[in-house]
RNA sequence: GGACCAUUAGCUCAGCUGGAUAGAGCGCUGCCCUCCGAAGGCAGAGGCCAGAGGUUCGAAUCCUCUAUGGUCCGCCA
């Protein structure tokens, strides 16, 4: 039930019937008409643009057309009042009742309500993390492995067929850098002295697994050359890593779908394959590219490459994707990987990147644009840098200096549901502040502590209600008289609640999730303004003393408000509070 | 030199993909605590939406240019 939808429909069959009967032209674009929540709510309840979008293409006065309209709309029971303002806008304001059957619906759904149709069942791939199998995950990592989850689960929630997947980078040189990193380790573990070269990982993660490869192989590999063990141990040690990232993920409460191997790609043709395709378009030559401009070029020569046309779909300069030396370039088995998504048959595709990956939006667009013939759009979301404080207090993460910060460590000292909410604070492509000490403040500055304090407070309720003797089964709240919710503020409550199926769509069309991080901040709001106003206003307590019927309505509202922060929160990943600590 | 992203109240940020008098939290000012949970509440002040053009009934939102900040820019994955 979307009640904005409703009364939108109400209005272009109205306006149908008005063309039927010669009041308007034929032909007429429906399509830009909106029925929208005015931003001031002296305006009603909601607010319609359609005489000032039908005025030009009807020849018709703005007002005249919404006077016209506002006389037929009227005589829905639903509607209270239309009145003609401003410019053309049609206001309009709906009756207790409309907004009274919200909670009804709420209740009825429960967390469902506001599941939308606007995916239709489509196939959806969000991949997301895709950190290479080098080392635990880290606090940039974090933030996109919260974004691309949530933004997965709200498109679910929107009514997409959504895959979650990971690109495991496990098929270009780092893995050798690991590979060798944990021989060093594992040598060590044989009671070797082993000192970490430049272009190594250092790290103490690694100590384990040279352990472990230890007590798999015994002293097998102890002093034989790179050419016995480099495959073995690259295969093990990417296997440990993605138990060790896989684990840190779990911990965040992320669980994919699909793990996919680059390593796959390389001979099995899928490559070349890939390439043939772009191929066959004429999109595939040899040449030469011009250096780049500004930027000192120090030792640039010119070099004959293959390259891909990308500017044909978008992109600046056409992009290389093989080296000079005849291997592939990192950008070949990304192509070979976006082809393979669109061969599964998804209708679009997200990838959810760090933002030091902007450069290479356009080059990914045009190689799925090139090889999905446009048919299927690519939305590459950047996640911005976390920058971390503690207590105000701003510090740097550095691996050298062992400030480095890990998602396990977030995750430990915040906990998941904190973590994931925070994170969500601000739109992806912002810089957001991470305060350890300010996150987990109990205040209403702290959002986190804000919605949960709201769903806390009506399981209070519940529990208070249901010791004072009131009837608080389900048959009886989903029973309860809601004509009785006519207070302003409660219908207050009820508008923003109609709101949530909306915000949903809106959400999901612009692969947003932190608009729901930031309803509900302003959903707890009303509800705790509501909570506050009973401080004085007796009459507008959830429980009314000796009065079961009116508390059960009451009841009801809160009720609605805790599903659909449960429905919310669940999006985001984040578990609803019974009770704060 | 170029690309991408940002620029909104003193501070940190939203702004429903073009709607009416631009919002929230913090901070500031003033009131309020024997009251279902005051880890607060209510009210108020505070804005040339970086700047300049353009598009149209209408622009913080779309286009162009400029300024400032960030990220990135042949074979490194």
């Amino acid at each position: 039930m979307n009640i904005f939808a409703e009364i939108r429909g109400l209005i272009i069959a109205t306006l149908d019937q008005m063309v039927a009967e010669g009041a308007l032209p034929e032909g007429l674009n429906f399509d830009p008409i909106t029925a929208e929540p005015p931003r001031d709510a002296a305006h009603g309840d909601m607010a319609t643009n359609a005489a000032m979008v039908l005025a030009k293409p009807a020849g018709m006065k703005p007002r005249d057309i919404a006077e016209a309209l506002a006389a037929r709309l009227a005589d829905d029971t639903r509607i209270t009042s239309a009145e003609v303002a401003g410019p053309g806008f049609l206001n309009l304001r709906l009756a207790a009742s409309v907004w009274q059957q919200v909670a009804a619906a709420v209740l009825d759904s429960g967390t469902g309500f506001g599941r939308g149709s606007l995916g239709q069942g489509q196939k959806v791939n969000v991949e997301y993390v895709s950190a290479n199998p080098t080392g635990p995950l880290h606090v940039g990592h974090t933030r996109g492995a919260v974004f691309g989850d949530a933004l997965a689960s709200l498109l679910d929630f929107a009514g997409y067929d959504v895959t979650r997947e990971y690109y495991i980078n496990d098929g270009g040189a780092q893995v050798d850098v690991l590979a060798r990193s944990v021989y060093l380790r594992y040598l060590e573990a044989h009671g070797q002295e082993v000192a970490f070269p430049e272009g190594t990982y250092p790290g103490d993660y690694l100590i384990p697994v040279g352990e472990t490869l230890k007590a798999k192989v015994g002293d097998a590999y102890v002093g034989q050359d790179e050419s016995v063990w480099l495959a073995e141990v690259r295969e093990f040690a990417t296997e440990q890593m993605m138990d060790l990232i896989r684990a840190d993920l779990k911990a965040l409460g992320v669980e994919m779908d699909v793990f996919y191997s680059e390593k796959s790609l390389y001979g099995t043709g899928r490559i070349e394959a890939a390439l043939e395709d772009l191929k066959s378009k004429g999109l595939i030559y040899e040449g030469v590219l011009e250096p780049p401009k500004g930027k000192k070029p120090e030792d640039w020569e010119p070099r004959v490459q293959t390259l891909f046309k990308s500017t044909e779909h978008g992109d600046d300069v056409d992009r290389p994707v093989m080296k000079s030396d005849g291997g592939w370039t990192y950008f070949a088995p990304d192509i070979a990987y976006h082809y393979d998504k669109v061969q599964r048959g998804f209708d679009a595709l997200i990838d959810v990147f760090g933002a030091d990956h902007g450069g290479y939006v356009k080059r990914m667009k045009a190689a799925v644009s090139a090889l999905s013939d446009g048919k299927v759009p690519l939305d590459i979301k950047l996640t911005q840098l976390v920058k971390l404080f503690k207590n105000g207090e701003p510090f740097k993460m550095s691996k050298r200096a062992g400030t480095f910060v890990t998602l396990r460590d977030v995750v430990d000292q915040v906990g998941p549901d904190v973590t994931r909410f925070v994170m969500l604070t601000r739109k992806n492509d912002a810089m957001l502040d991470f305060d350890f000490d300010k996150v987990l403040e109990q205040s209403r500055e702290n959002p986190v502590f804000y919605v949960q304090y709201a769903h806390a407070r009506v399981s209070s309720v519940l529990r208070k209600a249901a010791e004072a003797g009131i009837d608080v089964s389900e048959a009886a709240i989903k029973g309860a008289d809601l004509g009785k919710l006519d207070h302003e503020a409660e219908i207050g409550v009820l508008r923003k609640l109609a709101e949530w199926p909306r915000l949903v769509e809106t959400a999901a069309r612009t692969n947003e999730p932190h608009r729901v991080a930031f309803y509900l901040y302003e959903l707890a709001g009303d509800f705790h303004g509501l909570w506050n106003r009973g401080n004085d206003v007796t009459s507008l307590r959830f429980i009314q003393e000796g009065d079961a019927q009116t508390s059960q309505a009451k009841i009801a509202l809160a009720q609605a408000v805790a599903i659909v922060i449960a429905a919310g929160l669940g999006i985001l990943g984040v578990n609803p509070a019974q009770e704060m600590r």
